[in-house]
RNA sequence: GCCCCCGUGGCGGAAUUGGUAGACGCGCCUGACUCAAAAUCAGGUUUCCUCACGGAAGUGUUGGUUCGAGUCCGACCGGGGGCACCA
């Protein structure tokens, strides 16, 4: 099998080609889908996360838009008044990079993606409002973002600070805590580097309380995503405790103050260890070469997972003691140590090699002492110098706490702490401040200038936007902005003296953190959105994307919610009410002989289940299924699919069988299957439609057994898609369809309630097929005579009366197995159901003239005789 | 190492949440139509025993709770994801 589609033209066929574009033409001029505010009516939000315009559409995106789409349409259908737009997270650095290998404006490229994808993204029949369509590289979407920074920065929310920060060697800017996965930069992959710069950051911590705690009340979000979170902002509770230094002389070195989870091992503390960053360190590292080398020693292992498993506990001791602040005249030893984060807590902790597995190995290597304060609560002997013991216990060799659980103990020292004024209970996280500044050209830039009188000022209002310009260069590495001949060089707002413009740009999570309110009022030009529609449309009702972006995204999406609450530009919370992540589209991957990959187009299946390399016969070895990608050239594109088979049967087996939150193996059999039932459909309507009673002809006052049973079926249908669709299980309405269309196809209409019935059945169907496949079904709802667009119809509502069936099969257990099934009459009373079921031949058999001990009556389900 | 999710036919997956396991689709097999093929239509398809009627086993392994377990509980094995020198 060629996996080069071929779409074979017998005569009598559905044209998807013609009849798609004609009803997106319609759709398109009679601006079906777009949205305007009607308070009297009920809104809903439907948003997929908005694309980059990378070049072109793939498969992801397909599969994301479909299942939104299918929202979108059934909410509509519903009654809802829909909002569906879609736009473009259009800075980036891919644009920088075309740019200097191509020799093409990032401007350029990025219009001309948009403009690619665009026609793409219509081919696909999505019910989008494309008036609301917006770029955040356009100024006069990225002004309004300017002014929200210079509103948070004035709200105390923006801040610039020094400190040591995640350097992208590849990409040659820093990177945002989120955006280092396991040591590497999140786009290259490249292992992160330190470097000391001054740089914007945002007060995401500011929040880290709420955003854990309404995590709680995100109900319609996965769990996993809120997990993540929770995980990733990182609360624990603890306290914050204060030593008195001294050196040998005891001379004061002032207090050190360190965070500990384990206040409770406090008397099982045997010395101090300090970040090689922390100040304290830097400032004794000035008269001590020694010190110094250990700095740039710690300074130089990397923070990759591999290497940080690895590195062995080192520490440079000071020439400080640090006295216990619970035991008057004990003291214990300082460290410089390079397992010691400064990010985290104070920089500074104390070492308990007893119950801490680093403290452990730590005090092992230097010689420190190793005490017991915690006991096993069973009273099991442990050798505390082999290993250490960090589970809970009891505690001991501890004073005041001796005898108290581990929990209990913690609360009393920490009173006691506060008490003596040594420490106090303390709650940290592990989020840190969002870091914003970007070494880049294509993002938006950062409204501020630096004035060497006036230090950093903001950019004035009314000399807003301030905009990127376009005669930059990017024939050498580095930030194009700040070798621009021109752009920087500003009078000083304030004092009117030669100052210079910020030359760092946004993080382009932050173009992102808001756009969804922006589609609510995309066109005013005086602020961000007009607070009544805002008001109206948001929060988003369903929010649709990868799971990739369950930190990053959302998390800073929910804090730019909160910052504009802060300066009082919403009162919403939350932006997201709902939230599902879909799974990624994965296809089989194909090796050559020579082990270079192979696209699916450069294979064919042979005799035997072989695959070949089409251009020379050699063997081909078939790899796992992965994700979609360039790399591992498994990629199908969707242009080609929709071209040869149609948007409908591209939409259609995006959401049959797999659940759409699980990865989604694309084959090509998949698609002439879905491809065959499209046509099939057809097949069915055109021939039912023949003998049909025309359209509103009144409801026969008796139907025979067979218009009811086909009824029953299609209002059950009615019933269960509805469900499905409302649960995220397409492919269980995709089943139902299927089913459903079984039924439509076996019935013979040949009294007069049956034709009527059919045209019931047809006329629902049709209707349920709206959201997945729109061009096929308002192509059929236009065949059954229907002046009006499927798309302005309403659902279908079922009969309940229909819904239940009169009468029930049940199941006939014996101890529990099955013997047979029995037709019962629905809520037949339990006795009526324990003697037909008693009757039954195959029971008998089984039972084999024992008396039954106990008979088991569930109504309506099963009837299980225990012998 | 810590936290979370998932293991069901040849394959993707259903199973009203403790009540007839394998819906629906793909693939495969048989038949019809055809000179033939494709397309289409009809039937079959968990495994094993049986010509058949029937019967037995069966949801990663194993133990338990229950009249009854894919579903609940314990232990283990396998796969995937997140975090990780976070004090």
């Amino acid at each position: 099998m060629s996996s080069t589609p071929t779409a074979p033209a017998a005569p009598a066929r559905y044209n998807f080609h013609e009849t798609e574009a004609k009803w997106q033409k319609v759709w398109e001029d009679r601006q079906t889908f777009k949205a305007a505010m009607d308070k009297a009516r009920p809104k809903y939000y439907v948003l997929e996360m908005f694309p980059y315009p990378s070049g072109r559409i793939h498969m992801g995106h397909v599969r994301n838009y479909t299942q939104g789409d299918v929202i979108a349409r059934y909410k509509r259908a519903k009654g809802f008044n829909v909002l569906h737009p879609m736009g473009w997270d259009a800075f980036g650095l891919p644009a920088e990079n075309a740019a200097m290998e191509k020799k093409v404006h990032p401007k350029k490229w990025t219009y001309e993606n948009i403009a690619t994808m665009k026609t793409q993204l219509k081919s696909m029949g999505l019910s989008l409002d494309w008036s609301r369509e917006l770029a955040t590289c356009d100024p006069t979407y990225y002004r309004h973002q300017q002014k929200m920074f210079l509103d948070f920065w004035k709200a105390g929310l923006a801040y610039r600070k020094e400190a040591w920060v995640n350097w992208d060697p590849v990409d040659n800017t820093v990177l945002a805590n989120e955006q280092v996965i396991e040591g590497k930069g999140w786009r290259t992959g490249a292992p992160v580097e330190r470097r000391k710069l001054t740089q914007w950051n945002l007060k995401i911590t500011h929040f880290a309380d709420e955003l854990l705690s309404r995590l709680d009340t995100l109900e319609r979000w996965p769990e996993k995503v809120r997990l993540m979170q929770a995980n990733w902002i990182g609360k624990s509770r603890g306290a914050r405790v204060f030593w008195q230094l001294t050196d040998a002389s005891g001379k004061d070195h002032g207090k050190l103050e360190i965070f500990t989870t384990r206040p409770d091992t406090l008397y099982g503390a045997s010395f101090m260890a300090l970040s090689a960053e922390h100040p304290l360190v830097a400032g004794l590292a000035a008269n001590d070469p020694g010190l110094q080398r250990f700095v740039a020693e710690c300074r130089k292992t990397g923070t990759a997972a591999a290497e940080v498993e690895t590195a062995e506990k080192q520490g440079y001791k000071l020439p400080l003691l640090a006295q216990h602040p619970l035991m008057p005249g004990k003291t214990v030893p300082v460290y410089a140590a390079n397992f010691v984060l400064m990010e985290y807590g104070t920089g500074a902790i104390f070492g308990c090699p007893g119950h801490d597995e680093r403290d452990h190995e730590f005090a092992t290597k230097y010689g420190l002492p190793i005490l017991q304060v915690v006991a096993p609560a069973d009273g099991t002997k442990i050798d505390i110098a082999a290993a250490p013991f960090i589970e809970d216990g009891v505690v001991v060799n501890s004073d005041f706490l001796n005898g108290l659980d581990v929990e209990e103990a913690k609360s009393r020292v920490i009173a006691r702490l506060e008490e003596m004024g040594v420490g106090k209970g303390t709650i940290q996280y592990r989020l840190r401040d969002w870091l914003v500044s970007r070494q880049r050209y294509w993002g938006c830039p950062i409204p501020a200038i630096h004035c060497e009188s006036c230090g950093v000022v903001p950019v004035p209002d009314k000399d807003l936007p301030v905009e990127l310009p376009d005669d930059v260069t990017f024939d050498r590495p580095g930030n194009p902005l700040d070798r621009h001949p021109t752009w920087k060089h500003v009078a000083c707002p304030t004092c009117g003296k030669p100052a210079r413009r910020e030359t760092d740009t946004f993080d382009t999570f932050i173009d992102s953190s808001w756009y969804f309110d922006r589609f609510t009022s995309p066109q005013l030009t005086t602020a961000p959105f007009d607070r009544e529609e805002n008001h109206y449309w948001m929060p988003v009702d369903q929010y649709i994307g990868g799971v990739e972006h369950a930190i990053l995204h959302l998390l800073y999406s929910r804090f730019w919610t909160r910052a504009m609450r802060e300066v009082q530009m919403t009162s919403r919370d939350e932006p997201f009410d709902g939230l599902f992540t879909q799974g990624m589209v994965c296809h089989e991957t194909y090796r050559a002989s020579d082990g270079s990959w192979l696209t699916p187009e450069e294979i064919e299946r042979v005799e035997g289940g072989k695959v070949v390399r089409l251009s020379d016969r050699s063997p081909v070895e078939v790899g796992r299924s992965e994700k979609m990608s360039k790399s591992k050239k498994n990629v199908v594109d969707p242009d080609q699919i929709i071209r040869d088979y149609g948007a409908d049967t591209a939409r259609w087996f995006m959401l049959s069988d797999s659940p759409p939150e699980r990865d989604l193996e694309w084959t090509e059999a998949g698609v002439t299957g879905a491809w065959r039932f499209q046509q099939r459909l057809f097949r069915i309507a055109t021939a039912a439609l023949e003998g049909l009673p025309p359209a509103g002809t009144p409801k026969p006052a008796a139907f025979s057994d067979a218009a009811t049973a086909l009824r029953r079926a299609a209002h059950k249908s009615i019933a269960g898609i509805s469900t499905d669709i409302e649960a995220f299980h397409f492919n269980k309405a995709v089943a139902r369809l299927y089913e459903f269309a079984n039924t439509i196809d076996s019935v013979k209409a040949e009294d007069e309630s049956t034709k009527w019935a059919l045209r019931e059945a047809l006329e629902i169907f049709v209707r349920l097929i709206g959201p997945m496949t729109p061009h096929l079904a308002e192509e059929l709802w236009d065949a059954l005579g229907h002046k009006s667009l499927l798309a302005d119809s309403p659902w279908p509502l079922p009969d309940d009366a229909l819904l239940v069936d009169d009468t029930v099969t049940v199941a006939v257990q014996l101890n529990g197995k099955l013997r047979g099934t029995i037709a019962l009459a629905k809520d037949a009373p339990k006795d009526i159901a324990e003697k037909t079921a008693l009757a039954l031949p195959e029971l008998a058999r089984g039972l084999d003239g024992k008396t039954p001990k106990r008979v088991i009556v569930v109504p309506n389900r099963i009837v299980n005789v225990v012998v």
